[in-house]
DNA sequence: GAAGTCCAAGAAATCGATTTCGTCAAGAGT
DNA sequence: ACTCTTGACGAAATCGATTTCTTGGACTTC
């Protein structure tokens, strides 16, 4: 009975009814309590399934969202996905996930797509300051910035509190009795690096009147990165007793420097922003500031839903506290 | 320039043509050099991008696949994605990657969802063995199943050499020296965990003539079922000194009762399926049998293009060989 | 009983791009 | 010189659902 496409006129010869009084009892509008059991009769009948690409192309919208991250494969971006996802199917709308690999062309094309497809909308986890999304606005599609914003005014924006978050992650290895703390951070052009590294720098200055500079290495947000920094770091002269890595996956090739220079933590002070779900940072002794990824998502989801919904407020700046520094089980 | 939608009709009505010679231009139909100057000219000027959604409707197709996967945040599946991914870019095609958290209803909306957006093809990972995929075969949409086989006949797939790689991992073990080698696998109803249980059954009938039975636990692929598992095991009168496990995230769980007995690999023998990436599970001593995840996604988008771009032959299953089972680094 | 309200429901327009069909003109062939 | 191709290209049909716009009948109301 299912077999190809069925169409809203074949249900509706079925029932014996127009097109229009299908859609309307497919829709919920007015119809006669008769007419209504020959209709869902009908389409039970023949499993129609109304085709989603014709709806959308009259009605100028569709209820899909787009979500568009830099790396698929970083466990802090699934976890935000995640988040994004239950959110939005709460709220009636799939999403598509869209991953970039950190490639402003990508980016772009990804964004033209939301446009092209009539996507409701757009969460957008820059890849870098860069990211263009005139287009969109435009266009008037609500677009909401998750975990890092947008340097352009009137964007909503979900992000946590990445300065509070370094300096509270440097003051817990002072606090612990640690005095070379150094400081391992992302690209200085991506704003979450940039903020935590001067809560880092805040902490140091507290201590030391001034910063500790030559403890401060710039690197890219990857396990080689880390890796490479806390090398460098390690062939000073007085090398740091311990480091804030500002996010997970450095820390990971940090942990491998770290390693092949006969050093763990806890020994070494390490505070992490963002886990790795698996590689059980807190069982090595290592300080991890929780990034509430989950629910990063799930805000930002909630603003662009309600942008969806015709909310034209003031474009709002969600900021989430990052979690307490967890010292680890062990 | 570029405000709202721009029509093909804007366009036309620019360069002075008629809006079939635009759609010519733009899909590259015979059309003189002039009309396609100016065409361009005016597509350039208004920033013009076809609209999918009425281009979908009209071609009742559109260049999209739908990857639909058990859950995002197991690194195997996002390792996997990204195969896909790579593969369909280079084809010309997006993915739309699918969540199912292992739930047959979800998995059955986004088939549905497939067939409504008319999406060109899509790739299963099974959530288990009740897939039923009848609607898109009723539909004639290519369909690829990728890790586990879908007993169904007729249906591409993707997998890796299970009982070989169960079987290998168990000698592995034997060959170092053990001698009660456990096997944690996944739900009965799931064929790799079958056959990867097969494996082990194989080797250690080898050995001891007969099966260890009493060595075999059956749970649930996660990370707390793997943790229960082995605390059994390990409850044992005579418990194993070593185990196949048979995914990535019940080894992590493992691993966590493993140490909570005081008991660490390399001492007690640990063979996993498939690494996670973070995990380090080579730098701590346990086996790990390489699940090619990306080339599983990259075969898999491979031969759904073939059938998207109308190969008809007889369904084929491509089995790619776990690569040699490493023996960790340390 | 005539005029006014309401409402279910069909006919037709609409969304935007593609594609079929047919026209017209320039060049080829005899 | 005349028919036959061939190629460019505009007009109009098409994809399937939604959304006016209209119509006709039932029900009020005075």
């Amino acid at each position: 009975m299912a077999g190809a496409k069925v169409t809203i006129y074949q249900v509706a010869a079925r029932a014996g009814v127009s097109a229009a009084t299908v859609s309307r009892v497919m829709n919920g509008a007015r119809v006669s309590p008769e007419s209504e059991r020959l209709v869902r009769a009908a389409a039970e009948d023949l499993a129609f399934t109304p085709n989603r690409t014709a709806r959308r192309l009259r009605r100028q919208y569709s209820e899909v969202i787009a979500l568009i991250i830099p790396d698929i494969e970083n466990p802090f971006f699934t976890a935000l996905a995640r988040g994004v996802e239950n959110r939005a199917r709460a709220g009636g709308y799939s999403v598509v996930l869209c991953n970039t690999d950190d490639d402003p062309a990508r980016e772009s094309t990804y964004i033209d797509i939301a446009l092209a497809e009539h996507m409701a909308g757009v969460i957008l986890a820059p890849a870098d300051d860069g990211s263009d999304v005139s287009r969109l606005i435009a266009r008037q599609r609500p677009v909401v910035a998750v975990d890092r914003s947008l340097n352009r005014p009137g964007i909503d924006a979900v992000t946590v509190d990445n300065r509070a978050g370094g300096l509270s992650a440097a003051e817990s290895l002072f606090d612990a009795g640690f005095t070379r703390v150094a400081c391992i951070t992302g690209p200085s052009s991506v704003e979450t690096a940039q903020l935590r590294m001067e809560g880092w720098q805040q902490a140091s200055r507290k201590r030391h009147g001034r910063g500790d500079e030559e403890l401060l290495r710039y690197a890219d947000y990857r396990v080689d990165g880390g890796r490479a920094a806390m090398a460098e770091l390690l062939a000073l002269d007085e090398p740091p007793d311990a480091a804030v890595v500002a996010n997970n996956l450095m820390a990971a090739g940090a942990l491998d420097a770290l390693h092949d220079a006969g050093l763990t933590p806890p020994g070494f002070g390490l505070a992490v922003f963002g886990d790795l779900p698996y590689a059980s940072f807190e069982r090595q002794g290592i300080r991890v500031v929780d990034l509430p990824a989950r629910d990063l998502g799930e805000a930002a989801a909630g603003l662009l839903l309600e942008r969806i919904a015709g909310d034209d407020g003031p474009a709002r700046t969600v900021i989430l506290r990052t979690d307490q520094i967890s010292r680890g089980k062990k």
